[in-house]
DNA sequence: TTAATTCTGTACTGATCGGTACATTTGACT
DNA sequence: AGTCAAATGTACCGATCAGTACAGAATTAA
């Protein structure tokens, strides 16, 4: 029995360079030669490693959901701030995200999520792109709903609503930043959405 | 002297073709062989009548914005109503334009200008799609600051960053209707944005 | 050392990309 | 009728797309 020879490059390292392509190119804009060339191996290494390119963007996209969003998720339940400080800090974390690095990209899911729609993005692909949109929201909803001061203010009344507002305005911040809006200008497209769905 | 062959096809009727070709699938995404048969011609055609794909972008570019954005201007001075119920109409005229057709395609602007980031798009498109991203934002801004109404209630005080957050929220409501939500769900999204900028 | 196994690099595949050459057809003018 | 400019359809161009065949290099077990 024999084992073969070694890789030379570190999966994950590699991934997390796949996800920085697919973050700045989206699904079709992302070639497999600049692939290849930013994650440091060639075509053969790519497809014995990941498979093809939509498996390949399958995986970049769960790296982002697990390392960039669902991450954050805690933020909202850390039960020493006020609610408005942990919806606000919450959202503010995503809108760093969508800002992060020289060249901001916005979010990940959002740029491709239109691609979706363009009909360019394979199946279980467009799947896991409308969970990933829908978690943000689903995630606001359920504090909206069951929190005790959110309760006491009255914001569970209509708080689906409320959720969805609040997730439209990360989508708008996310498009902003790609255009290169920074986190200081986008503080207070926050702060206004908290107060229209009554946060203040 | 002699005049040659008539065109067989309406430059304006292709023209808007492409344009709805180039607000489904963004520059890269909508190729030749889908414009053409799209637009009902060929490619020596298109080439000779509209110049190479990126002309033809921007022709539709154009297109979009005054037939679909800068039309709609004036529903923002009709003096015989409120300014809430005049930004409202403005916008929701807006979002009705994101989701017309029965596939809605969010907003051409806010779909392409994503690709401007990308690197995708050429020099001239993206000058034009900066622009017009940025000519809503404008002239809402222009409202808040200079009509008396607006005045009345302080909202000149700080209208650059009130006319961002609402611009902001459009192109949330953008990629939401790309998603398939419909006016209904995005009409309280405006209301709620209006109502943290202090317009209730 | 040899055999078995796995990774790497090169060089290819057919399909499609944006763009064009060219022969043919059309139709208003002389 | 005959001429000539302009539009058309076909068939092509080189480049790039996603994906792969294959030979050689590296690693470990026997």
């Amino acid at each position: 029995m024999a084992v073969g020879r070694k890789k030379i490059f570190d999966e994950d390292v590699a991934l997390k360079a796949a996800m920085d392509v697919f973050w700045e190119k989206g699904y079709i804009g992302a070639s497999l030669s600049e692939l290849t060339q930013k994650m440091g191996i060639n075509k053969p290494s790519l497809y014995s490693t990941f498979g093809n390119k939509e498996a390949l963007f399958v995986k970049a996209t769960q790296l982002y959901c697990a390392n960039k969003i669902e991450c954050l998720s805690d933020l909202l339940k850390s039960t020493d701030l006020s609610l408005k400080q942990r919806i606000k800090t919450y959202m503010m974390s995503i809108v760093a995200v969508q800002c992060e690095s020289q060249k901001a990209k916005g979010c990940y899911v959002v740029h491709c999520q239109t691609e979706v729609t363009s009909g360019d993005i394979p199946a279980e692909a467009s799947q896991l792109l409308n969970d990933a949109g829908s978690y943000v929201q689903a995630l606001l909803e359920d504090v909206l709903k069951n929190d005790q001061e959110a309760q006491r203010l009255g914001l569970d009344k209509g708080a689906k609503v409320k959720a969805f507002c609040l997730a439209a305005t990360l989508r708008g911040s996310a498009t902003m930043a790609r255009c290169g809006h920074d986190m200081s200008e986008l503080e207070p497209v926050i702060e206004h959405s908290l107060k229209g769905i009554g946060l203040e």
